[in-house]
RNA sequence: GGUCUCUUGGCCGAGGGGCUAGGCAGCGGUCUGCAAAACCGUGUACAGCGGUUCGACUCCGCUAGAGACCUCCA
């Protein structure tokens, strides 16, 4: 390749220049959401973390396939073997069929998704559409002698798997020092050790989610769906396994453990993880109650609000952090973001109507190779923006007749943004449908025309008037050397 | 308590031993009938204290503060 990628390895704690096993071809899994709520602006991160790592895998011309599950299954309530499942609880209090609430909750991920422009995964397995490879699973790891059963459910055995193997190498996590730690939990009666994890766990007479087993009758343990599910699409071994960081222990160091003890090896070669978002610098999440949804976000329903933000403003916001970086959520932070986006479409649209001399004075060669450069080096996607506003710069510049560009160079700052701004950093223009609409096009013309005429008369109330309620409608009205434009604001 | 990470100007956020990050906000100017937009100019920012170094905000140590994981979490 050209252009060396390469990202940071939690695994190995470094940067790593990124060689797929199997090239052209690049295997990519990423946790996705478990859906018993709504999703909120922190599922936002990783989605938009990895489709931005997916578009430019695809830009660098690899055959991708993205792996990005849902989890509608075992993820249990309190501590491992005591709590009931998430969605069977959320079912009962909504006294709705468990899968009505997990297709619901889908469903509105999917349209958030769809919003912030997040291209859909290759596939997008299911847990329970994965039981019997689970299953599956557990008898290999119960066949090398790495679970144990008891009373219908199965067991990973940490300690034994650590004499052989090390569990705790993703995270940096000590055995021993996890057993001198040890707190009490309850309902531990069944593991030989607290760090055991449930594979399979027998259902309770309540526990909705149940499908049978040699075991018993119950449901997979928490970790283990996705172990399954990225070998099964990925294969045995595969590329990049993505993540929030919150996910690295226990549930990623579990994976690699219910792998290696399957299989005999490591499954994933890269491991990325996302940094979280925080507001007042502490963690947006459910358990802390001060999330935000992404519903509240687009509606500017939300007390810490001054306005609705579309959905290509929160992109934006969160593309201008690196991805391995905390992000800090407020009101004034996003409102900067919608501002300096609007000046990336603004200049766009100017791009589109530039006039190309003979020469350029502009200087856009370095453009290119600073953004791949950027992207190369973890994808650091704020610094491609910072690159990119260079080049809403020399748009402007040109434009307003301080700098003239040529029709090489005016080909090539369109293919720049053709390729980083809207193929890879996904960025689209939100109110097309507006400003595509023919009539309304007219009728502002028509508007606008009438001022003009007015201002040429100097009659300047009524030039005045048209432009302000204009600005009033939400539109933004720029008056230039010989005419107009305007666009109009979401 | 254990493990780990972070602390950059009003806000968000890159970076990296000596070279302007960028955006938003602010200030001054140009343009304009006035605006808006745009353009030009404008900020002695790197938590504190030591150390290494010709030179540190960037490396090391300590102190203070914040956070993450250790329990479901993106």
């Amino acid at each position: 390749m050209e252009h060396p990628l390469h990202f940071y390895n939690t695994l190995t704690r470094k940067k790593e220049r990124f060689i797929p096993l199997n090239p052209p071809f690049a295997g990519l899994y990423v946790c996705g959401p478990t859906v018993y709520g709504d999703p909120h602006l922190g599922h936002a991160r990783p989605a938009i973390a990895f489709d931005l790592l997916f578009r430019y895998l695809k830009h660098l011309e690899y055959k991708v396939r993205y792996v990005r599950n849902i989890t509608d299954v075992g993820h249990l309530e309190n501590d491992a073997d005591q709590g009931e499942d998430k969605i069977a609880k959320k079912a009962r209090l909504e006294q709705l069929e468990p899968m009505e609430v997990v297709q619901y909750y889908t469903d509105r991920y999917h349209v958030c998704m769809d919003l912030l422009n997040v291209e859909k995964p290759s596939i997008e397995p299911r847990a329970s559409g994965h039981i019997i490879e689970q299953q599956q699973m557990i008898e290999q790891i119960l066949k090398n002698g790495f679970a144990y059963e008891v009373n219908g459910s199965v067991y990973f055995d940490v300690e034994k798997y650590n004499k052989k193997y090390n569990y705790g190498k993703l995270s940096g996590r000590v055995l021993d020092d996890l057993m001198t730690n040890t707190r009490e939990l309850d309902g531990q009666d069944e593991k030989r050790f607290p760090y055991d994890f449930a594979l399979w766990k027998k259902a309770n007479s309540e526990h909705i989610m149940r499908w049978p087993s040699h075991w018993s009758e119950g449901f997979p343990g928490w970790h283990l769906e996705c172990s399954v599910m990225s070998t099964k699409y990925l294969g045995k071994k595969f590329d990049i396994h993505g993540g929030g960081m919150d996910l690295l222990f226990p549930h990623h160091e579990c994976e690699i453990a219910q792998s290696v003890a399957a299989q005999g090896e490591d499954a994933v070669r890269y491991w990325m993880h996302n940094n979280m978002i925080t507001i007042n610098g502490q963690k947006m999440g459910k358990s802390l109650g001060n999330f935000i949804t992404l519903q509240e976000l687009f509606t500017g329903a939300h007390k810490i609000l001054t306005q609705a933000y579309s959905p290509m403003t929160i992109r934006f916001f969160i593309l201008q952090a690196q991805y391995r970086s905390t992000l800090d959520f407020s009101n004034d932070a996003l409102q900067a973001s919608e501002k300096g986006m609007q000046r990336f479409f603004a200049a766009v649209k100017s791009m589109n109507n530039l006039v190309p001399k003979e020469t350029s004075t502009v200087d856009i060669k370095s453009l290119r190779n600073n953004c791949y450069e950027a992207l190369n080096d973890d994808l650091n996607s704020p610094v491609v923006i910072a690159h990119l506003f260079d080049a809403v710069k020399m748009i402007n510049s040109v434009s307003a007749g301080s700098e003239s560009i040529s029709k090489n160079d005016l080909d090539e700052l369109k293919r720049l943004f053709r390729d980083f701004f809207f193929d890879i950093l996904g960025m689209k223009e939100e109110n097309a449908s507006a400003s595509d609409n023919e009539i309304l096009k007219d009728v502002v013309n028509l508007m606008l025309n009438l001022r003009m005429e007015a201002k040429a008369k100097k009659d300047f109330v009524t030039s005045d008037k048209i432009r302000d309620e204009l600005t009033k409608l939400g539109f933004e009205i720029r008056d230039k050397k010989d005419g107009f434009d305007w666009t109009l604001k979401s």
